[in-house]
DNA sequence: CACATAGTATTAATTTACTAGTACAATGCA
DNA sequence: TGCATTGTACTAGTAAATTAATACTATGTG
């Protein structure tokens, strides 16, 4: 009930100790805010000087990440105006997307085959993980 | 029809100019090596040195990569003896092996959703993809 | 136009990753 | 023991990745 904002403007942090590099961190925490719904088509990121500040990075590190975003269709900058959440399921073909998904599965099936795990096993993880995000819809109580 | 190895030492390979490092590609044709059978527990990989040799690079690169694959619990080296590969389902307790898919998964699951695959695709996808691999069983005519 | 706000470009410093050179240490067997 | 075979350690050179400094360009509003 804070009596100024509505919407939360979504708490991005980085872990230095990580040694992931902060550019894909927050990558990251946008493609894990889209994919639980706290980002939807239409919304607007923080401002690339707004954020760095936040985090106290430059702002060229922050761009990147939002450069890479839009690379791969998730995010629409306009120079001027900001960055913002696209509606980015249209914008893929049929076979572009299921190019992606392949891609983002091999690595995953060879590893997993090499460490023992039966299809079923990987299957039944996915839904396990899957039950941990909620699916786009309100959740107020 | 060679007179003297009954069983082929397996093809290894290397492409300069796909990006990936030396000895990642020898840790990926390993684990793919594994995954469709060519591989199977208590087998020995190529000496350090003579796979150096056949690859025309350092044999520190090879080190590395059946080092890694030790840390993984993959395969296990002696000093002096060899590396082989370790029957690591065995190796790893009920919650190691969760833990372990649970990290593989991970990031799958929230690139997927970022893209707007729905799980049923995700599902889907990876039944296909295990249709390409033989399920460690005997595969004669 | 003036100005605030937004993203962008160029350059460089620093760190990390990758590979190779070379020498060392452990195992097994005659 | 002597020696061949196997993995290991240490060092260093090169390339790539990561981040920052700084200055620039585009958009919107009065």
């Amino acid at each position: 009930m804070s009596p100024t904002v509505d919407k939360r403007p979504i708490q991005f942090s980085l872990d230095p100790k990580s040694g992931v590099p902060y550019y894909k961190q927050i990558i990251l925490q946008v493609e894990f805010a889209i994919a639980d719904g706290r980002f939807v088509t239409g919304d607007q990121l923080p401002t690339v000087r707004s954020l760095a500040v936040e985090l106290k990075i430059n702002p060229n590190t922050v761009a990147r990440a939002y450069n890479e975003l839009e690379i791969r269709g998730i995010v629409t900058t306009q120079q001027g105006t900001g960055t913002f959440i696209s509606n980015r399921t249209i914008r893929l073909t049929e076979v572009e997307r299921e190019g992606m998904l392949e891609g983002l599965i091999r690595p995953l099936i060879t590893k997993a085959a090499s460490y023992g795990f039966a299809m079923d096993e990987v299957i039944n993880a996915i839904r396990d993980s899957y039950e941990g995000i909620e699916p786009r819809g309100e959740e107020k109580s």
